[in-house]
DNA sequence: GTCTATACCCTGATAGAC
DNA sequence: GTCTATCAGGGTATAGAC
């Protein structure tokens, strides 16, 4: 009796408890992101997160203590989820770097939702008391950086032209991978998203 | 008696009240820009820009009958002062079209609000059901339409570069302005907005 | 861990006096 | 043309039961 009650009340269920708070806490993110992007972060109501994850609000309140809370959260996944999809640091030469940011640009293609997640809170927290404001810039400052060298090795080598300096250079790919989106979200059927990127790319290259 | 009568309560007073609506009006749309600018459309509120207007919110609510009536006013003068700067229809060449642009964006770097007025009013109008999604998908048609023919002539010339077809070449000349606006707007002192476009219109061109 | 109930604030907008 | 007063609606967040 003693021994089936440990079974029952103690080790089983403690796992399944957390595995459930686990995957409620991803539903509810995965709903954060639809919302944040289709609304931005103001725009968004807990209240229809909360229903799009099978929650009420104090449900969801539960899991992340404010709204707040939430967006750290969504941008942490996002991030992971960028990560696995172009991770920069490491990366070879600019051949490779090239290549990633092509098919980044391609997938972006595929997941008009989270373009426009990204585009609607960067533009957003541009104001300095949002609470993703320092997400954003060091964000931009830590990609950047993570191209910077490769670039300049592209240089050094002769593949990447070096009339432009490798920073500055390093601000137009990412300036035309954002602009791009916002044009392509107003317009996805008329704007070759991905056509235009590349073409864009191969003018930083030196030709053979 | 009658005549002086009417000297103050007809003639005179007619003519002020009328010059007094087009100020207030002015003064209310320099704050609304001031603060759809910082906060976008949906995070201002009426209050605070009445306030900032020397007004209560049912004063201007008086000029302006809704939040959303503001909003197209702001537009409106946003168009207007744009067409001042840099209106591109009836550009002769391709060399007056870089040079314009080039000014356009060595004077967005004296007018952050401006810059960010545009910056947050775009993205968030991304949402189809934003009440300006329609204006600025139109603005982007209209703006790329314009300098389309110009780029053509200039590739028949051999001045502009041919491997990018006219109509790529003006979606790219606005992803450049917009994407460099944004990671301008969050390190402004650290990115040379102007100096880097200067660089990629030189890309653009065909070296002599 | 999730709910109901609710407090409390803010927002856009209207009515009506001056 | 501008105000005070006020409303209806919706927002985040908390209290407390289950």
């Amino acid at each position: 009796m003693l021994y089936n009650k440990d079974m029952t009340n103690s080790r089983t269920p403690r796992r399944t408890q957390a595995e459930r708070t686990r995957a409620s806490k991803e539903k509810i993110i995965r709903a954060a992101m639809e919302f944040f992007a289709k609304q931005g972060y103001r725009g968004a109501t807990l209240a229809e997160i909360a229903k799009a994850a099978n929650l009420t609000e104090p449900g969801l309140l539960h899991h992340f203590p404010s709204k707040n809370h939430l967006l750290m959260a969504v941008l942490a996944e996002r991030d992971r989820m960028d990560r696995e999809r172009f991770d920069l640091s490491g990366m070879d030469d600019e051949e490779a770097l090239f290549t990633s940011a092509q098919q980044l640009v391609e997938h972006n293609e595929t997941v008009p939702g989270l373009v426009k997640l990204f585009t609607t809170l960067v533009a957003e927290s541009v104001q300095e008391e949002h609470p993703s404001h320092e997400f954003f810039m060091r964000r931009y400052q830590k990609v950047r950086e993570q191209v910077i060298d490769v670039l300049r090795d592209g240089q050094e080598k002769g593949k990447v032209r070096a009339d432009i300096s490798a920073e500055d250079l390093a601000v137009m790919i990412y300036a035309m991978m954002d602009g791009l989106q916002v044009q392509w979200l107003y317009e996805p059927e008329k704007i070759d998203m991905a056509g235009i990127f590349e073409r864009f790319i191969q003018l930083l290259q030196v030709k053979l």
